[in-house]
DNA sequence: ATACACGTTGAAGTATACTTCAAGTCAAGG
DNA sequence: CCTTGACTTGAAGTATACTTCAACGTGTAT
């Protein structure tokens, strides 16, 4: 699968597949006639990826733990730390967005409120 | 109140709101001998601040909201609307985030899986 | 064979949101 | 009086995550 066709189906643009390579989360992907052809394994990655900053990791923190990953079973524990401390904070700030959300609809609530006294007196 | 009060208690740093007076999302503040003395009319802007950027609002699209907010009742139609959108969008973020989570919890439970059958083979 | 679409690289540029710095003011306590 | 601590300002610096650019290569269609 060439680039522009990973991009188009993970939403998100060739340079940032490229950015991503360079920082060392994603490949090296394997080139035919220097052209980039990601595997299954690559588009299995790219999930973790986007999965992974999604819930909150930083490009630093991916590459840190990719670099562990590609360390073997040795670094299994810290690695399986890691992500529970990632769902964890996650969950907080699940939390938070629902908590904000919640305030946010309420302000929607007064505005619309002052939306139709405004409308009556007019 | 004064700027080191406000930033513990909304658990943001002094410069922090500094920077979003600058930007003219907050007051202008009013001072005593030059210093900043926060006002409930502040603190209720400040809240509403903290609840839209959880929401995903930048801080462009505050300070806007801001100034549309400062026009008055002209505005009320169009603010209702950004409001509503956002409301939206972070209906979106949410559920995309409560998607990511369950992800992680299954990449979890696969790594735990395997790190028992490490653990054995040791 | 030549144009066009799509790919490559390294380097520099951009956007966002702060943070840090230098230099100074001011009120209260020893 | 003078030091200490918290405040002020404008300007410059930092971190993160991309994006854009320039110059170039390659495979397919006309």
């Amino acid at each position: 699968m060439k680039i522009e066709a990973v991009a188009n189906q993970y939403h998100l643009s060739a340079p940032t597949l490229r950015y991503y390579e360079r920082q060392g989360l994603l490949g090296p992907v394997q080139r035919v006639n220097g052209v980039r052809d990601y595997g299954a394994a690559d588009l299995d990655r790219l999930d973790f990826i986007i999965c992974v900053k999604q819930c909150g990791m930083t490009i630093r923190q991916i590459k840190q733990f990719i670099a562990m990953y590609q360390q073997g079973d040795a670094t299994i524990n810290e690695r399986l730390t890691i992500l529970q401390k990632q769902l964890q904070d996650s969950r907080i700030q699940q939390a938070q967005l629902a908590q904000s959300i919640d305030h946010l609809q309420e302000k929607i609530a007064d505005v619309k409120a002052l939306q139709t006294r405004v409308a009556e007196r007019v």
